[in-house]
DNA sequence: CCAAAAGTGTTGACCGTACACCCATGA
DNA sequence: TCATGGGTGTACGGTCAACACTTTTGG
């Protein structure tokens, strides 16, 4: 089918997706930037991003950038927002897809990462960042508190089992701030969506805290029904 | 600035807009559609679009789009996702940015529109579309949704004067269920958006019913303050 | 034995929802 | 006078937020 007829009439743009790479440790909340190796920009910090190519879709070629990145795949990956300012890149004109993903850093292949020069920061203390990804990164976050304060997405955060003063922090980072533990607590486990194990995890306190996993099938039906979760 | 070094070992794309524009009357919850005039799929129902230009941002570009169809300017315009599927026009490789639009049905110039074969469609009532604007439709209706349940946007689809009756029946075309109408006015008037005129409207009744304006002033305060209105 | 984090229940305020009758008027 | 849509208030239940003390144990 021919119809450069048509089609040729107009312009052809470079495509390109950012990541906005969220990651939790004893830290807090984390992204993942890389210093940017060519110009305009060399060596400033960035978001991971790449070229859309001819032959993959934009989910395509955001998990492969992620995976280029990380090692990682099958990870939450999930479309934001798309960048299309005429002078946004200095360099060239291009529009940018911004995705966000939430992966847990010790899967984080960290050799992939030294070849970008890749390191993590905690949110509040990112440095400055190229272009408009600062702008990226603040509507990522918006997101995620969003998409958490009605599913309990966040999980793809932490590892496979955790405690629930950790899963707190975690929602605390987030959300950027305290929560009462005893709400807290009440909410989650209103959910019903975790399997608790026999295993404490002692390494944070005396006591030692519970461990628990997420119980995919109990929120595979829970979602169907379509849950409300408000912290 | 020469970059052709780095960015020249890429593709380039055509990249589109594709606006979704909700209207609303006294039948219902409507769509614009037009009929599509050139190869593939020509002739068939489609939502409006046209190609990104060089010298344009996205968001120029679905303004543009829709001033061209509707002669409107300055309505509510909001970007929604962006699909980049390799095979999702079978034509050429596209990739489109969809926004939707909040439009007065009585603001529209219907000459434009006839110019396009556009034609309004009861939201339930609409012929499929092309390509994947289906799924953007259902994309656009479900941010709708989610929109008019936190923020009282919405009101772009009403005339200046409006009733309370006539604000319920939009919400309830939006939503697709009906409301108690007691709770409605109460919501509505906690939120104290709304100025009540001295003037009745006479059509739909024979009591008629009250007249009110959306008070800007009001509402700015009120969603710097956070406000959350759940209907 | 003590410091430090884990764990545990109750209450009051507010909000959402369900629900039924009177009002004004044109025909 | 009556049919039609407009307009009004209350009571119940559930959810959210505030709040303080006990438990465990390594050092």
């Amino acid at each position: 089918m021919d119809n450069s007829g048509y089609y040729s009439e107009h312009h052809k743009f470079y495509v390109a997706v950012d990541c906005i790479i969220f990651g939790f440790d004893q830290d807090g909340l984390k992204l993942l930037l890389i210093k940017r190796n060519f110009e305009p920009m060399k060596g400033k910090w960035s978001l991971m991003g790449g070229f859309l190519q001819e032959n993959e879709s934009l989910d395509e070629a955001a998990a492969r950038v992620l995976y280029q990145l990380t090692g990682l795949r099958e990870v939450y990956l999930e479309q934001l927002y798309t960048y299309g300012e005429v002078e946004r890149d200095p360099g060239e004109r291009v529009i940018s897809v911004s995705y966000y993903a939430l992966i847990r850093t010790e899967d984080y292949n960290s050799d992939l990462g030294k070849q970008h020069g890749a390191r993590w920061f905690l949110l509040d203390k990112k440095p400055p960042l190229i272009f408009d990804h600062d702008v990226m990164v603040d509507k990522a976050l918006r997101r995620l508190r969003r998409k958490t304060r009605s599913q309990p997405i966040g999980f793809e955060l932490l590892p496979e089992k955790f405690t629930i003063p950790m899963l707190q922090r975690l929602y605390e980072g987030i959300h950027g701030k305290k929560f009462d533990k005893r709400n807290f607590r009440k909410k989650i486990f209103q959910l019903n969506i975790l399997k608790k194990l026999d295993e404490k995890e002692k390494s944070g306190s005396r006591k030692g805290a519970w461990l628990y996993k997420f119980d995919n099938k109990k929120y595979n039906k829970l979602e169907e029904a379509g849950m409300h979760f408000s912290i």
